[in-house]
DNA sequence: CGCTTCTCCTAACACAGTTAGGATTCTCAT
DNA sequence: ATGAGAATCCTAACTGTGTTAGGAGAAGCG
């Protein structure tokens, strides 16, 4: 039978949730308030604390959300099968991902928030992510761990500047297509080198 | 003559911002708290206020004394004038300052502090700084903006990636030498290219 | 209908940054 | 040396934060 109490419960948390993401966006990650939260809701804030343990626990709730949302965008992303141009739908997702909602960014990738770690269960979620991601990147032919972390340094810079930037502008359509590209020909060259004896 | 009262104002004040660095270290950035750096120093926290005129101005004083610290390394770090050589100098300095002290990173390159912008005068002394990388820079033959943003780009990734893995690990030397490498072999089929017609 | 459970409230606490206002002490020209 | 003036440092108190305690009322289910 369908549980009532349990469904209504549910529903109330992602209001919350959502009001949660809304002072956010308006305030700022760490601009966030329980009490404004709660006021967006129509509650005192005490009454929140039925729905999540901490304010805390609602940030674990934004950034599991906010992983989720990566997966499902990365499972749209569409691959070709040509390695270059591959590598270039990833870091344009990736970044376009980050500057679409940087307040989402800076929750997922920066871990700004004064003293929250992700629960592990939320934690989980993002290393899926992680793994998908790699997964992609195992496709195209990356296996290699430290062209992995020189890539991911790229992404993860080319993201911050371009949050940081302008937001929204495009110039960093054609900063990730060089940075690819140089990239791209650097691990070619060292393929081509026969790096396993 | 000299003036003992500002003698003795800059010196408490000093003093407290050497409590402030303490408490920051010790307990993140975040976590930072007022009443941690007067028990320090030994005052009531409102005495602070006749040395600074909030908690913000604390962060922005420990941002100006970074960002004078990173241009006295900088000074120090010596330029061949082999391009290759002095690109992965510039980069090695860059990133052990980010390592040597990520609370200090943190607050200058990362803007991790929940409400605070540096004020106009403390960020002036951090342009004079990026003037100076970006003199170095030119002085090694990197002047294209656009590939000055792949660098940039590339160096805070590393760092950011640097810090939240192992910091005080030494595999970053290798990654930053190779990250270069790619960089300047990138820069320079560009410039053979002959991007200026 | 009656019991249980959940929801949401008010009151209050601890701990931030900050302000007001007043002793005390230091400095320096007279 | 001494008195005017300024700087230092204090206590008391205010606002706004997250959070806890405890209870009134509604919702759901037998």
């Amino acid at each position: 039978m369908r549980d009532r109490k349990s469904e209504r419960h549910a529903r109330t948390r992602a209001e919350i949730l959502d009001a949660a993401w809304e002072t956010a966006r308006a305030e700022g990650l760490a601009g966030l308030t329980l009490r404004d939260v709660a006021r967006r809701v129509g509650m005192q804030p005490p009454s929140l604390y039925s729905y999540f343990a901490s304010k805390d626990a609602v940030y674990d709730a934004m950034f599991a959300q906010g992983c989720r949302e990566f997966l499902e965008g990365q499972a749209r992303t569409a691959l070709t099968g040509d390695a270059l141009a591959d590598l270039k739908a990833v870091a344009r997702y990736f970044i376009g991902f980050c500057t679409e909602n940087p307040t989402r960014y800076q929750l997922l990738f920066q871990r700004t928030v004064p003293g929250f770690e992700p629960s592990a269960e939320s934690f989980a979620v993002s290393e899926e992510g992680l793994k998908a991601l790699r997964g992609m990147l195992a496709g195209i032919g990356v296996t290699d761990p430290e062209a992995l972390d020189l890539l991911t340094a790229l992404g993860t810079g080319l993201a911050d500047q371009q949050i940081s930037n302008d937001p929204g502008g495009d110039r960093w359509i054609r900063l990730i297509d060089e940075a690819m590209e140089m990239y791209f020909a650097h691990i070619s060259k060292r393929m081509k080198a026969g790096d396993a004896p």
